[in-house]
DNA sequence: ATTAATAATGAAAATGAAAGTCAAGATCAA
DNA sequence: TTGATCTTGACTTTCATTTTCATTATTAAT
């Protein structure tokens, strides 16, 4: 006969049981603890549409609008509002799992947080393409001029505006 | 007797005439007379409400938020209206006389561009002081990573958050 | 100075992104 | 299964910014 184990703190799922759930790769595995330590902080319940646009997220890995992850998002879960795409991307900021940035348009856009180094973005104005990069040259200096100013740094946001190559070719 | 003189192309105001509306200090000639320039192709007309507040806005040299110049403006102009500030600004930007900043706040921050050099933010979360830094350092990598990219540099931006040296003193 | 053409203005309405509200439905420990 | 509590979508609200429009100001030609 199995015995029925009793865990006493509970409220917080295990990742193993959520990960049954909300399919991820074991890259994502330390922003889902994270995210799941962030629920069981707030007493939140497990929810199949929010573990969907979650698990949509992380694999598309992309920068997100609200309004372009609603639309490919309600392919997948119809009738899906357009509050709770709102709801979860906010959750995964605060829980520190996602990211904001401006590039340039009235929308703010999500990024996944997952990747060890700082990154920044190249911007392209003509296609919205958004190139990653990182470099410790200006990493470096940036440090530099903190100290300078006895400036402590919290967070840096860097935006290079432009046109990719892929549109200067097609320009011409 | 004197003769009345008959400009043929005109439509577009002398900088002499208008810096004798709007006064102005000669560094910021250049940017007048992009104005004057601007206005002319538009066939805008003079107006003593926009040259007040242009003349605020540059002798004040502050990264101002709307609310904030309307709140100033409006001392010395009574009955200034809001859209009048943001119809001006919206012009000074269009110019290239203004730039827009977005500080991690909800509202837009526009300053003056008049400075050679380009420069960034240092940006105080406690109290919202911002230190403006050149490095040229950080331009130098921003560069080569344009380059890497094949990326055609139009503009950028970096803004670097934290807690300014006042605010690190305060605290303790 | 008068005039006619047209730009500028402020008040109010419209817009649009983001957040809040709430009744009905979902989750979960017991 | 139940009761407590969380989640959801439709709706409303908020707030920055833009647009509209009737009135006023500017300008160049008389
Ligand atoms: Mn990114
Ligand atoms: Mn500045
Ligand atoms: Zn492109
Ligand atoms: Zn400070």
């Amino acid at each position: 006969m199995k015995m029925k184990v009793k865990i006493k703190n509970k409220k917080e799922v295990s990742p193993e049981r959520l990960s049954k759930r909300i399919k991820i790769s074991p890259k994502n595995r330390n922003g889902l603890e994270r995210l799941l330590k962030c629920q069981a902080k707030r007493g939140l319940k497990y929810s199949k549409k929010r573990a969907a646009i979650i698990e949509y997220f992380i694999k598309a890995d992309r920068h997100y609008t609200v309004e372009q992850l609603y639309n490919e998002i309600k392919e997948i879960v119809p009738n899906i509002g357009y509050s709770t795409i709102y709801r979860t991307l906010r959750l995964l900021v605060d829980c520190g799992m996602a990211r904001t940035h401006h590039f340039g348009e009235t929308d703010t856009r999500f990024e996944l947080v997952h990747k060890e180094q700082h990154h920044d973005h190249l911007v392209c104005e003509k296609c919205g393409r958004i190139i990653e990069f990182t470099n410790n040259g200006i990493e470096k200096f940036q440090n530099a001029v903190a100290k300078e100013h006895n400036f402590l740094v919290k967070n840096r946001e860097l935006q290079i505006f432009g046109v990719c190559k892929r549109c200067q070719q097609r320009k011409r």
